[in-house]
DNA sequence: AAAACGGGGCC
DNA sequence: GGCCCAGTTTT
């Protein structure tokens, strides 16, 4: 690898950091998170926006902040509605780690969200970028908060070559924006690089005619916009059949709960059996849910026996459970089969 | 280092 | 169909 500091051979640094925050400044857009300086509610837009885009973001930010305002109140709720107040938003273990990270800074630290870099990336949830994220934004430290969309804009103003699918190549960009950070305003330089990544140096045709930055940029100097960042890519995904068995009895409904580790942990649905080419009962139609790393094609029956490991549960208990996308596919089915 | 972990939007 | 998104944890 080569050493960070040949990326800045001939490279005017004070230039790039100057325009990016200005540009920010100038052309930020307006997001509710923006709108605070609450360090509470900065990390939990920062879990809440992790793979996920701004505009799913919003109005999930807006719910979960006006329900649980402190960390008191998330602390003190209970985790399946902290889960419904998630749903839909995916990767269900970010806000199950954020409660009991939440928990840890109400017991131990009176509250506040602790300042000290050591203590809050030790938190659960609370990785290298959400520590330099939340650090540089809520507490104006100068801390590297590498995503996706820095180590894109940087791969292109500094020529870096280096798979950013690889683990280790996080800490060159790190390392890169050490270099670089305006110390007198980390917050705008990190969320400027971010927010140039997420409007202007876009990963498929960016607009470098408007790039404050173009002057000094490696790729467009040369025209490698394209080539850059260099990302390995991962095998294709696998599809997995499943039937799904709905049994209802005196207006209940027969639900099983899914194991409290792996995908979908916890979370409530109609027992889903491997496929097989025997009859299972009435059949209903069909859904397909595809995740990033594999894809569901279920098959709905009706049954008339009650399948094993289900509980039976009233339409006013089962709309309170945390339930997936795709369950919420098949409740659309059988909706639609009844009208 | 690689896999697991959701869901949606875009071409 | 593949890629990408304000990543972290587990294996």
């Amino acid at each position: 690898m080569i050493p960070v500091q040949e990326y800045f051979i001939n490279f005017n640094k004070r230039t790039f950091t100057t325009e990016l925050v200005a540009w920010f400044l100038r052309e930020q857009r307006q997001l509710p998170w923006r709108e605070t300086k609450n360090p509470y509610h900065i990390w939990i837009s920062e879990i809440m926006l992790q793979q996920t885009r701004v505009d799913t973001v919003i109005p999930y930010y807006n719910r979960f902040t006006d329900r649980f305002p402190t960390p008191h109140d998330l602390a003190a709720a209970e985790q399946s509605e902290v889960l419904k107040y998630w749903e839909g938003l995916g990767y269900y273990s970010r806000v199950k780690n954020l409660q009991i990270a939440v928990q840890e800074v109400v017991e131990k630290y009176g509250g506040i969200v602790p300042d000290e870099k050591e203590i809050f990336e030790s938190l659960r949830g609370v990785g290298p970028y959400t520590t330099g994220a939340v650090l540089s934004i809520a507490y104006g430290q100068a801390e590297p908060a590498v995503d996706g969309n820095v180590m894109r804009v940087l791969s292109r103003v500094l020529g870096i070559y280096e798979d950013i699918a690889a683990p280790k190549t996080r800490k060159l960009f790190e390392a890169a924006v050490h270099e670089l950070i305006d110390s007198a305003d980390p917050s705008s330089f990190n969320q400027g690089l971010m927010e140039l990544g997420a409007i202007v140096c876009t990963p498929k045709s960016p607009m470098c005619g408007l790039c404050p930055v173009n002057d000094v940029c490696f790729a467009y100097e040369r025209n490698a916009q394209g080539e850059l960042p260099v990302k390995t890519k991962k095998g294709k995904t696998q599809t997995i059949q499943y039937d799904a068995l709905v049994y209802e009895e005196a207006g209940k409904v027969a639900v099983e709960q899914r194991p409290d580790t792996g995908l979908l942990a916890g979370m409530w649905q109609y027992p889903l059996v491997e496929s097989t080419e025997d009859r299972r009962g009435t059949y209903v139609g069909n859904i397909k849910h595809i995740f990033s790393h594999r894809i569901w094609e279920v098959s709905i029956y009706r049954v008339t026996t009650q399948p094993e490991g289900t509980v039976l549960m009233d339409e006013a208990t089962y709309v309170k459970q945390p339930i997936s996308v795709a369950q919420m596919k098949i409740d659309r089915l059988l909706k639609e089969e009844t009208t």
